[in-house]
DNA sequence: ATTTATGCAAATCGTTTGCAAACCT
DNA sequence: AGGTTTGCAAACGATTTGCATAAAT
């Protein structure tokens, strides 16, 4: 399901961390690469019952330092977890349900991309920022709830 | 400092929404005229220390729900409350310093806007979603700390 | 062997809620 | 009067933390 090559990858972005790659953190990246959308934590103690809440937390934090993870937050009352889009090659957004909730992975066509970051570059300088990235959040009502 | 204009308006709001314009809720709505970027509720309770912390979060809540203010989640631990972009005229989005945390309002050229909006309509409609609206924040390091 | 991670239970802290008094209309 | 809002204090719940034990190097 989660390609070794991965494991390779975050196992790297950890020690360069002076952080140990144990099997709880590895049973964390196993859960989030196999998911298709960003998920919370009581998702994730779901998904895998031997994760102990607090470990998973802490466990989060350590990989968001590491740059394995990136946390994601939509409109809900949890935070939402994903694998870092260095990790996975796959720029993506988020499509957001106002209505239940539901967030989906979703990519943009590559020319709005690009126009996106050349534009809000030159935006956030004007304001004296040094853009790191943006986020692109798509909201509105889902299949279900429209 | 704030229109009445604006109080007129928002008075609109509520009142289609069967909701008393009260004292309380004009000066929430007075704090949140008169700044430049979404406040968090501590720093509501410190521009005007005359409102109650539970009376503001209810409040929020009531003006929110009738479209008056728009709940924003930055990085920081508190969500951040600003106008109703439908009251203040001025799409904006959000600079977020990831150091610090400090928000400030941005303009983006109207061009950009307007390819954005038509072509993530597209891309939700692709996935059965009706899109509402989009959150775009630019996510960087502000003057003081890069 | 020594350092770091784990899991449980307890603490923390932003937010919500119950309730009696104040407010509106 | 009749219903709503307010402010205080208590409750809630997601996240964090202390500590003794287990795992990793």
């Amino acid at each position: 399901m989660v390609s070794s090559a991965l494991h390779e990858r975050v196992h790297e972005l950890l020690v360069r961390d002076h952080q140990r790659y144990t099997s709880a953190r590895r049973k964390l990246v196993d859960v989030l690469g196999a998911a298709t959308h960003p998920l919370t934590i009581p998702e994730i103690s779901h998904l895998d019952r031997g994760l102990a809440q607090s470990s998973t937390y802490r466990n989060l934090v350590v990989l968001e330092r590491a740059r394995a993870v990136q946390k994601v937050v939509a409109n809900d009352e949890w935070y939402r977890y994903e694998l870092a889009e260095e990790l996975t090659d796959r720029h993506h957004h988020h499509l957001i349900c106002s209505e239940c909730g539901m967030v989906q992975d979703v990519e943009v066509p590559a020319a709005l991309e690009q126009r996106l970051d050349q534009q809000l570059t030159e935006v956030a300088s004007g304001a004296g920022f040094r853009l790191d990235h943006h986020r692109l959040d798509l909201v509105g009502r889902c299949a279900d709830c429209a």
